[in-house]
DNA sequence: CCCATCATACGAAGACTTTCGTAGACGGAC
DNA sequence: GTCCGTCTACGAAAGTCTTCGTATGATGGG
């Protein structure tokens, strides 16, 4: 597992892809990706995230398959850790009140929510 | 108002500061960063950052004060909307699970998480 | 007035990111 | 075998980010 796992603009696209397809080779990211890049281009960027630890690859037929080694919620932590500390003051309720006011969630969702803030509640009260 | 609301990693340090503290000349950012930078270093951001409409300033005494044009809450929508949909896939009620299980949260948060979870419910019910 | 001090302005160096051109390997069609 | 299409490897070019050196101007004490 790398060190670090934050990832640059362009690295987050190509991890995007593989974390949402759960793998893919070049040419199937290259299709996926939200931009158009060349060929070499998703390739140098697939090669630098496997340097760094961030993919690893696979032999497949004549072409490489390529994994994700860090998971959405690792990356996601470290991403939404440092949007709190340094834009919301380390206040991760202001963070949820506006991931809350910012996006439709669904009454089922709302239900699961209230279940996890009632769990981290008893946690806190009886740790 | 900026039409891009996304700052690198340095500006989010200077933009930090600010929001923190309303306001600060280079000297005071300087003294509240939590990396060590040059003085000019530090005002060429401020300059970088005005330059593209995120911070004002107004003359005090012979220094300049600085002063934030973005608000949190803005800032953290871009920011929160780019990690749910890139590293979440769209669900945010995947990022809202691990930034409850990741951060602790008293129980006075946790209520007011929940009677925000019942707003956000009715408007769905009743929009 | 003159100097030390503290401020901003500017530009350039270095590091990092992103893109892609070119080269070469491999396999299948003919 | 030779050619074509597909693949990886490599490195360089262009763009962006970050840092700071140097220049310059204003202020206030002596």
């Amino acid at each position: 597992m790398p060190d670090d796992t934050s990832f640059t603009e362009r690295e987050l696209d190509i991890m995007s892809v593989l974390w949402g397809a759960g793998s893919g080779t070049v040419a199937e990211v290259r299709e996926a990706l939200p931009v158009e890049l060349g060929y070499t281009s998703v390739l140098k960027m697939l090669q630098i995230l496997a340097e760094k630890g961030m993919v690893r690859h696979e032999q497949e037929g004549r072409a490489y398959r390529y994994y994700p080694m860090v998971e959405p919620n690792e990356a996601g932590g470290h991403a939404l850790n440092r949007i709190v500390d340094k834009i919301f003051q380390g206040s991760a309720e202001l963070a949820l009140a506006r991931l809350v006011s910012e996006r439709r969630l669904s009454a089922d969702e709302v239900g699961r929510l209230k279940a996890l803030l009632d769990e981290a509640a008893e946690e806190e009260g009886a740790p």
